[in-house]
RNA sequence: GGUGGGUUGGCCGAGUGGUUAGGCAGCGGCCUGCAAAGCCGUCCACACGGGUUCGACUCCCGUACCCACCUCCA
């Protein structure tokens, strides 16, 4: 068993078989950052995570890249709205993209190259495509892919060209489904918005800079090209189409994960409905929370955000990373290190990331596990801790991982440990002369100090909410 | 209008032609001074109408509704 993925190309789930054995090349369209980052855009962040970690765990060594589309019309405009450089705009959202990631335990990609690092890549290849016949520059400077030139353009959407509506860009192009590869500067768009091309000044149009950062850094082929269903059409479409009108073969597995929608319809920058981890964050939701969340999802299911559903995640969330917890105090943390993952976990990853599946063999494991703690019987208990934290490590979700502690102060923490420790020595004595009163008293003071204090057989636990 | 996906128990969410998904919430019990955590048990299901089949939630046809894309969007 190894595994398959849903490749949208040919509409299937099909065998992953690299094209170098041993490697995986992916390529993940990332956001262009005309704005702050929605958990939307997270979950598709975490999709990816959840495959380049399954990649990774099954033996192959993985090139990851990741872009960043840091120019754009919408980015012109922000920054004409706010009286700002337009590359202020992209980064400061660029920064607030890297710090969510971050915050959900998305580990950086191998390569995060940046749209205007690559101009040169981009023209070249647009060169190529005019020298093949497969683009046209105009008067005015621009330059379009002919669609019509290309015969396959459709294979990946299946969308047959009589069923196309007209490209939304304008322009003197020859066939309204046409789409832009370079744009030519106007008068009134920022100086420091415009590359010299052999077109004369302007800015490349969105596709071409997919096409052309993937083959700078997976090269001509590679494995597996993702994205959200969204962007399958016209983005992706129009990259699959450019780079094999180059010459170039492209990826081999194209994969979508699906919306995350809001209240009914899709979350994103243009609706204005968006969410951000932040914010989620200020309501009660821990980090770990929302990417358990994102996880027990398969990727492909539509996901209708709801702060009902997300409180249900994290109630779930807490009883694994409880276990855990209760595991690494009854028997030590290191019989938590070592893990297997069952076998039931890796079927179900194997499955096209069946990721729902596999936190129910968590879940199941994590009952076996607490049976066993109470039953006295460690070599069991040890077992499933051990399996569980490895099974929720492989989703990016080990709850000793020190990634989801809370940054707070060393000192500070010392300190509180002291004072909870003499507060419940005092409570100890109390309980210890059947004075439930002074006990609860003592108990209740600390929980409206945010202190939660649970008695276990080991004597009592307490955590900061 | 075109293309694709979906409709599972109070909620979230997998899956299979015949066997308990899992979680959250609820209920009963065990444990605990109480609580929390945990364990055991339990209620609640496959949109609707036909068809195929010994048997369909699971395959086929139709109907309704929902979502995405067809225009910038993960």
């Amino acid at each position: 068993m190894s595994l398959r993925l849903y490749d949208t190309g040919t509409r299937s789930i099909r065998d992953f078989q690299p094209r170098k054995p041993g490697h995986a090349g992916v390529y993940l369209c990332g956001l262009t950052v005309q704005g702050p980052p929605h958990i939307g855009h997270l979950r598709s962040g975490v999709s990816y995570d959840v495959l380049i970690r399954w990649l990774r765990r099954s033996g192959y060594d993985v090139t990851y890249v990741r872009n960043v589309t840091d120019i754009d019309d919408k980015i012109l405009v922000r920054g004409e709205e706010q009286g700002r450089p337009w590359w202020a705009i992209a980064y400061e959202n660029e920064r607030k993209l890297a710090r969510d990631y971050a915050a959900l335990n998305v580990a950086p990609p191998t390569y995060e190259p940046r749209a205007t690092g690559h101009i040169t890549q981009m023209t070249d290849l647009i060169a190529s495509l005019v020298e093949r016949g497969h683009a046209y520059a105009t008067e005015s400077g621009d330059v379009w892919f002919s669609v019509s030139s290309w015969a396959d353009y459709g294979e990946l959407s299946h969308r047959r060209p009589e069923d196309m509506l007209s490209s939304a860009e304008t322009g003197a192009k020859r066939d309204s489904r046409d789409f832009g590869l370079w744009k030519a500067h106007k008068p009134g768009e920022p100086e420091d918005a415009a590359w010299t091309s052999p077109w004369g000044p302007g800015r490349p149009g969105w596709h071409i800079e997919c096409s052309a950062m993937a083959r700078r850094y997976l090269g001509d082929a590679f494995d597996i090209h993702g994205g959200g269903t969204d962007i399958m059409f016209p983005h992706h479409e129009n990259e699959l189409a450019q780079s094999r009108a180059a010459g170039l073969d492209f990826a081999k597995y194209w994969v979508h994960n699906g919306m995350l929608n809001l209240s009914g319809t899709k979350m994103s920058k243009s609706l204005g409905n968006t969410l951000s981890v932040a914010a989620l964050g200020e309501k009660g939701f821990s980090a770990a929370a929302v990417r358990y969340y994102l996880t027990s999802v398969q990727y492909r299911s539509a996901v209708d955000f709801s702060e009902e559903a997300l409180a249900e995640a994290q109630s779930a969330w807490e009883r694994l990373s409880n276990f855990v917890h209760r595991t690494a105090e009854a028997l030590g943390t290191e019989a938590t290190i070592g893990g297997a993952l069952a076998p039931e976990f890796t079927a179900a990853m194997d499955d096209d990331l069946n990721t729902p599946a596999a936190v129910a063999v968590l879940h199941e494991t994590a009952r076996e596990g607490n049976a066993a703690l109470d039953a006295g019987d460690d070599a069991a208990a040890a077992r499933a801790g051990a399996g569980v934290r490895a099974m929720l490590d492989q989703l990016g979700l080990d709850p000793l991982d020190p990634h989801w502690d809370d940054p707070g102060d060393a000192k500070l923490t010392g300190a509180v440990d002291a004072l909870v420790k003499l507060a419940l020595e005092q409570r100890a004595e109390a309980r210890a002369r059947k004075d439930y009163a002074a006990a609860d008293r003592i108990r209740d003071d600390l929980a409206h100090a945010g202190i939660t204090v649970k008695d276990t057989p080991r004597g009592p636990v307490w955590t900061v909410d």
